[in-house]
RNA sequence: GCGCUCAUAGCUCAGUUGGAUAGAGCAACGGACUUCUAAUCCGUAGGUCGUAGGUUCGAAUCCUACUGGGCGUGCCA
């Protein structure tokens, strides 16, 4: 049930005689900001009186429209206030029997879309073999909820984990097994040994490439001084008019000196690393041309060499196995896993299509995409004759309209990206595919606390699994505290902590991520994620857990309740009850908002208002000390569906409940 | 240089696509526990929505300029 819906198409029916753009009208209704309004609002009466040029006051159409309005079977009369809003609210009797009906159809009152075209989502999708860090979060996260919420909708979901499982990863595997590794060890406990391996040749790459890098930087910070000084004696001669762009020219250049002195220390601080580790410093001597031979090794491994495509079969099961350990305590799954391994066969094929349909051009030895509205082609064929992630994503797309008949591809990837998926959805059209909406959900950078992007090569970044546990602890410690434990009876068994800890403290990290709009850069705080007040999920969840308790204690399941409100009647005697309600009738309203924008944040946002409008309720209104059997039945069964709501909607944000915290 | 993007309370962030007096949480201050769980609730204080113009009945939201951040910018993904 989506209230705006309904209003909007008898409004429609109403403006039929006033406008020929009745949907443009109609569609100006919202919930009133302040519930002294009523609930909702229509704000058409001032733009069509603008427009209708007859000298008519808003109020006046306002008039015309509320006389020709027909809701009296589910509103109140609407008023006409200030310039010429129409205020409406919904009768009281229209919320009880929304309430009703709610309890009985196990969708929480949300209408299913009909449709045959699925929608297909591509996130997470990380490059295995190396290991996943905060910086994973946000698509693994974003993509799954909004997952969770379109397949409830009813939409034909397929979710696609587009793993990058075909790079110079595994030419770094591959080098440090063939050189670092121990066969036995390896066998005994293949993702440990792999992810060390990992570490040890990626740092000697990084090694070499800083090495490698230092003369470059130095005659870097040596231009950047030199244009400094430069700069700053255009700055000292200027006129006025010019001293202020001068100026700012200085304030570039230090920027710019600043900027690569940084790279710099960088550089030298993992040199100095390497050759103070007693085990790297040596292998760093003996394995001086490591970075390209790990090039060399990916190349092989691409020209289908025996060795290497046998290492990387054996491999790559074990990285999946790695990474799926945390997908599945993250409760994350997907339909398919189609890497880019999967899409090597079909990338010869694409250049052949891009050239019959004279799309693409050479250009200095390298396949070019060019596109009028972009400075840069888009490049799907190196010098060296290796295809790249845009070769990729064009065999990607193509494959999954043919054999998931999309309406949608939502592709949850950061928001650095973005001029990429221009050019991708640019040439699609090209290309002969627009019979599908193409949507790049991008998402802002995850910032560090002291509010700088948090750089992938920074080296401290914090492993996402050790995130986990240690969120999971701190939950732990909150909830699990003596004082609060001597409280429950019967008292809880450390299984029983153990989920309530896994639940709040994973929780805590989900929903973090989730209630920020998804475009916002967000600045990353382990204390406030998990710290368990204010706006959280612990406290939606705590908030359904004492709902849990009240139903134990009046021993009433959902088919009781509804045989009670049949009985008894239902009846509002605290306005704390009919806003409430009023809430719970709007959860379809906030799963179309989701999926409007592909924000999740607006259910986050709306399951946190529900939880509050509940502790007003609560405060309020005790259900089982109620006057009267038609009060308690009322209550029992806003409890009842406040419950389900949030459970379901915690659920499709990818969060689970307990039943008592 | 060009392109994209952001700027809202001391801090972290919302703001239903142009609507009525800009909202939460944290931090601060003052109240409420013989409780259907105080992980809660009620109240107080905190704002020139970066600056200056413009568009109109009406702007945090749209346009222009400026200031200050961030990101991207031909062979990485």
């Amino acid at each position: 049930m989506h209230v705006p819906h309904l209003l909007q198409q008898r409004f429609m029916d109403a403006l039929s005689g006033l406008t020929d753009q009745p949907e443009q009208y109609a569609s100006m209704i919202r919930a009133t900001s302040d519930p002294k309004h009523g609930d909702y609002q229509a704000n058409c009466a001032m733009p069509l009186a603008k427009k209708s040029g007859e000298g008519k006051s808003p109020r006046e159409i306002a008039s015309e429209l509320v006389a020709k309005l027909q809701l009296d079977d589910f509103c109140d009369p609407p008023e006409i206030a200030g310039p010429g809003f129409i205020n409406l609210k919904l009768k009281d009797s229209f919320l009880k029997n929304s309430l009703a009906n709610m309890l009985g159809d196990g969708r929480c009152g949300v209408d299913k879309v009909e449709t045959e075209k699925s929608i297909v989502i591509d996130f997470s999708s990380p490059n295995v073999a190396k290991p996943m860090h905060v910086g994973h979060i946000r698509s693994t996260v974003i993509g799954d909820a909004l997952a969770r919420t379109l397949r409830f909708l009813g939409y034909p979901v397929v979710t696609d984990n587009h793993l990058g499982d075909w790079g110079t990863q595994f030419g770094i595997i591959i080098y440090g097994y063939k050189h670092f590794g121990d066969p036995q060890v390896v066998e005994a406990d293949p993702v440990t040994e792999l992810a060390k391996l990992y570490r040890v040749v990626n740092q000697l790459v990084e090694y070499r490439k800083a090495i490698a890098s230092l003369a470059k930087l130095a005659s870097m910070i040596e231009k950047a001084r030199e244009f400094l000084t430069q700069t700053q004696g255009e700055e000292a001669n200027a006129e006025d008019k010019q001293r202020k762009k001068a100026r700012k020219a200085v304030a570039t250049a230090e920027r710019r000196l600043a900027g690569a002195e940084a790279v710099l220390a960088s550089a030298q601080a993992k040199i100095a690393a390497v050759e103070k580790d007693p085990e790297l410093g040596p292998k760093a001597k003996e394995h001086a041309t490591i970075h390209t031979d790990v090039l060399e090794e990916t190349a092989k491994l691409h020209r289908n060499d025996d060795e290497n495509i046998a290492l990387w079969n054996r491999f790559l099961p074990h990285c999946k196995d790695e990474i799926n350990r945390i997908y599945s305590r993250l409760d994350i799954h997907f339909d398919h896993t189609l890497g880019e391994s999967f899409y090597h066969p079909m990338l010869a094929n694409v250049i052949t299509e891009l050239e019959e349909l004279d799309l693409a051009a050479d250009s200095n030895g390298a396949l070019c995409v060019f596109l009028p509205e972009f400075d840069a082609p888009m490049i799907v064929r190196k010098q060296d004759g290796a295809y790249l992630y845009a070769t990729t994503d064009l065999a990607t797309l193509q494959y999954r309209l043919v054999e998931f008949n999309p309406s949608e591809i939502l592709y949850v990837v950061d928001t650095r990206q973005s001029e990429h998926f221009d050019k991708l959805f640019a040439i699609a059209d090209h290309f002969g595919l627009q019979n599908v909406k193409l949507v790049h959900v991008n998402f802002g950078t995850v910032l560090g606390e002291d509010g700088r992007p948090m750089k992938t090569r920074s080296g401290t970044l914090i492993g996402l699994e050790s995130l986990l546990d240690d969120a999971v602890a701190r939950a732990k410690q909150v909830v699990c505290n003596t004082e609060r434990l001597s409280a429950f009876d019967p008292p809880m068994n450390s299984d029983e902590q153990e989920k309530i800890a896994e639940a709040v403290g994973i929780g805590a990290i989900k929903f973090a991520d989730l209630s920020h709009h998804r475009t916002s850069d967000y600045r990353f705080n382990l204390d406030k994620m998990v710290a368990l007040e204010g706006n959280t999920s612990a406290y939606v969840q705590y908030s359904y857990a004492r709902m849990q308790k009240i139903l134990q204690n009046a021993n009433m399941d959902e088919a009781g309740v509804v045989a009670m409100i049949q009985e008894h009647g239902m009846q509002f005697t605290h306005p704390a009850e009919r806003s409430l309600v009023l809430r719970l009738t709007k959860f379809e309203e906030a799963l179309v908002a989701v999926h409007k924008d592909y924000a999740p944040n607006q259910l986050a946002d709306y399951l946190l208002e529900t939880a509050k409008a509940y502790s007003r309720f609560n405060e309020n209104c005790h259900v089982l000390k109620a006057e009267t059997e038609s009060i308690r039945a009322t209550r029992l069964a806003i409890v009842t569906q406040c419950k389900q709501i949030l459970e379901k909607g915690l659920g499709l944000l990818g969060i689970d409940v307990v039943p008592r915290m």
